[in-house]
DNA sequence: TGTACATCAGTGAACGCGCGTTCACTGATGTAC
DNA sequence: TGTACATCAGTGAACGCGCGTTCACTGATGTAC
């Protein structure tokens, strides 16, 4: 009798599966996350967002939001981190799948795929890395800076760029994730599940990439006359 | 007599020189603009302005706004406008100082030049271009594919480019264009007057699109190769 | 296992504030004669 | 040039609204015995 009457209460008190506290609190606060992540993909910019809309979204009232956050910016600097996670992720992935002939197409179909599959985590990076808060604007670019020095480091492996100085390699890689996030923004321009469109763009995204790499073989020379002079 | 008292009452009223209403008119309008503008350099999103806040940094009362712009949305597409009209010139100003030899590194002085003298714009397009407003970011979005389109036109001009169709020149100026983008992303993270962070993003911009043009030559090939098979 | 108490995620009322927008207005500039 | 009237940029009071944050609370879960 006892067992039931907890049981039933458990069930009925948020309709939901979760047995204990923890894991009801690990809820609530995964569903703030999700329900900023939302608004933020439907269009809002991250200033845009209020305590009461997600809280509202999250089906919470508006002071349960403290028992999870400190305010709206410690619940931004964790989608940071959230968002960063997935991207690592996918350097990873790419980093395996490496067959050299085909790693243009295959990286950016790695790009494609993660980009469809973590929408949300790539439209938060791209919106907040150029949006008004100062705190988040500076989390995100410090993240991607730190994102292209792994990517750099990656590039170090490829023989043909063995012989480049640490600044060149950065100047590469920064080159690279230049390219992918103008991929990811017009791919965010776009509707979901539009694969002409969403092709059209992979497409735009594997030329520039081989055009980029089509100049490195070259490179030394060029900076050598460019910059030592005649010595 | 009666003179004095209208010159006087002119100057009195507002403090200033204007002597017509529609200088005086066209004088809070820009205070307006220039109001949104300091603070979206500030480090504001668009989204985060107020109606409010505007007009009282261009010292008018709210109500006043409603004479110049019908919303914030309408003051924001002026912005744009005005944006890019900045950012014409400065392409125009490019086209011109064209000797082929040093190309490259006149383009970037070019650029750097014009986000110092108008950091207030570049500042508004590379925000509004990821913010949360729908209408704002598709309307800076449309720009910025006008823009590069232009400067696709450029560029067909030039003798080693002669021979690339349209969609590989697109595909070239885009790759431009998001180095640009990012370069003056990379700016305005950096204090104004920081000359020595100013050189070094000069300096990796030079070498970005200095790697991008020595792939140029050995496109073709490489296209045909992977596109056209072996026919 | 059963009981008594502690913990704490979530509640709900209340607050003061800045917001966009309305409205009737004021008074200097512009214009017709 | 002087006068009488129209125009219209800017004013100031008022409104209802959603916001962030405070506070005392409730009641289910967790724990010590």
């Amino acid at each position: 009798m006892a067992v039931n009457r907890r049981t039933r209460a458990r069930s009925q008190s948020h309709g939901r599966s979760h047995r204990t506290q923890a894991e009801r609190r690990q809820h609530t606060r995964q569903a703030l996350l999700d329900a900023a992540l939302l608004q933020i993909e439907a269009g809002e910019s991250f200033d845009s967002l209020s305590l009461r809309s997600v809280t509202r979204a999250a089906g919470v009232v508006p002071t349960a939001f403290y028992r999870h956050f400190a305010s709206m910016d410690e619940l931004g600097l964790t989608l940071v981190e959230e968002s960063f996670r997935t991207l690592r992720r996918m350097l990873r992935d790419a980093r395996e799948g490496l067959a050299p002939e085909h790693i243009i197409k295959r990286s950016v179909e790695v790009l494609m795929t993660h980009v469809r599959e973590h929408r949300q985590h790539f439209v938060f990076v791209v919106r907040v890395g150029y949006t008004g808060n100062t705190v988040l604007r500076h989390a995100v670019r410090n993240e991607v800076r730190l994102f292209t020095s792994e990517l750099a480091t990656d590039l170090a492996r490829f023989p043909v760029l063995r012989e480049w100085t640490t600044d060149d390699l950065q100047m590469l890689a920064g080159l690279l994730v230049n390219t992918m996030i103008a991929t990811v923004g017009a791919m965010l321009d776009v509707p979901v599940a539009a694969p002409e469109a969403e092709a059209e763009i992979a497409r735009t995204a594997e030329k520039q990439l081989r055009l980029t790499m089509l100049g490195v073989p070259r490179w030394r020379s060029a900076t050598d006359a460019g910059t030592r002079g005649s010595g």
